[in-house]
RNA sequence: CGCGGGAUGGAGCAGUUUGGUAGCUCGUCGGGCUCAUAACCCGAAGGUCGUUGGUUCAAAUCCAUCUCCCGCAA
């Protein structure tokens, strides 16, 4: 008796929702294991520049695998679509939009989501930064059904993961996608069956991590090395956290801890030159920035900034 | 046609306004000093200045064109 046949006898109606990078990992891995009947993802968007029309990682997947993809502005309006179809599960991960209540009772099933993180903790869009940045020491994924309300509703089951020193945005982000791959398809069994758990959240133990505004990627020296630090790899490599030299915006990809202890000066002062960057005054003590871009430039090693930079760094404030 | 910055030896930049033998900080290689060194001193190699065309006695520099890169805004 295995496992492959009771799916073959009767396939469950899945209709997948997401949008980004991260999605798409758990789309992938779902589809080695269930059929998907169709997939909705966040209307093309002019991206860059060049105003150029890019699919969306999701939507790529749908346009090879040749599965059904809607792309609604607002979700309401394939309300309709959604009810002909019949689903028995809808799944969706980090898709963009809130599904109305109308949308949460179609299916059988009813409607999951796989978020990137420890709910009830960092509850909202960017979990995975926000986890970095807000200085948390592990986090991970949650299997849950959706209410009404955001990342509010009952947990289905939760695995986490450490949050390593080296770790930044991307290498969580990476992480978390295959560990909700795989979270998702042990859990769905359980599901499928009406065999899984169902618990409800904590309300008194939640926070929020909200979509990054721009003031989430201004770098305040004004704060302790490592609130500087975590800043800089939580928004490490997209969209980066960001400071200001000569009226121009610096951003800052990589930086460490520095030695210096400085009683005098202001914080975001330039304090000395070291081998591998520069150091700059924080609130209690300095970190030294190693990887920088400034705007118009690419990114690049401190060491270069410095080589290329005409006038004595040291004694200038970031703000 | 959303706004703006940029393309110069391996890296990062200056020089372009006022055309006239290509420079700086590094790196690399060789030599020296030193117990030693990533430190210091001396020396060397390495660039047809993004493309194509134009103006000129002469173009990195002026004009036109194209390609590519990047910040902001969405």
């Amino acid at each position: 008796m295995n496992f492959e046949d009771i799916k073959l006898e009767k396939d469950p109606t899945i209709i997948f929702m997401g949008t980004p990078e991260f999605s798409a990992t758990v789309l992938q891995g779902l589809m080695e294991h269930y059929k998907i009947r169709a997939i909705v993802t966040q209307p093309d968007r002019k991206v860059g520049r060049d105003e150029k029309v890019i699919f969306s990682p999701v939507k790529q997947i749908a346009f090879d695998n040749d599965i059904l993809c809607l792309q609604p502005e607002k979700i309401r309006d394939i309300l309709q679509d959604i009810n002909v179809l019949e689903p028995d599960l809808i799944i969706t991960c980090a898709y963009g939009q809130i599904l109305p209540l109308e949308m949460l009772q179609i299916p059988t099933l009813g409607c999951i989501n796989v978020h990137a993180s420890l709910l009830p903790r960092l509850r909202g869009g960017a979990p995975i930064h926000h986890a970095i940045i807000d200085g948390y020491s592990k986090t991970g994924i949650t299997i849950m059904y959706m209410d009404k309300g955001m990342d509010t509703g009952d947990i289905i089951s939760q695995r986490e993961i450490p949050i390593t020193d080296d770790d930044t945005a991307e290498t969580l982000h990476d992480k978390l996608a295959v560990l909700g791959k795989d979270l998702l398809i042990e859990t769905l069994p359980s599901i499928l069956n009406k065999t899984n758990k169902r618990v409800a959240q904590d309300e008194s133990l939640a926070t929020y991590g909200f979509n990054i505004t721009r003031e989430d990627e201004h770098i305040d020296f004004n704060t302790v090395n490592r609130q500087v630090i975590n800043r800089v790899r939580g928004l490490n490599s997209w969209p980066g956290a960001y400071c200001r030299l000569d009226d121009k915006i610096l951003k800052v990809w990589k930086c460490r801890e520095g030695s210096g202890f400085y009683d005098l000066g202001t914080p975001g002062e330039i304090t000395k030159i070291y081998d591998d960057g520069f150091g700059v005054k924080t609130s209690n003590g300095e970190v030294v920035l190693t990887e920088v871009q400034l705007e118009g430039k690419k990114k690049m090693a401190a060491k270069d900034f410095i080589n290329g930079y005409h006038e004595n760094l040291v004694g200038k404030i970031l703000r």
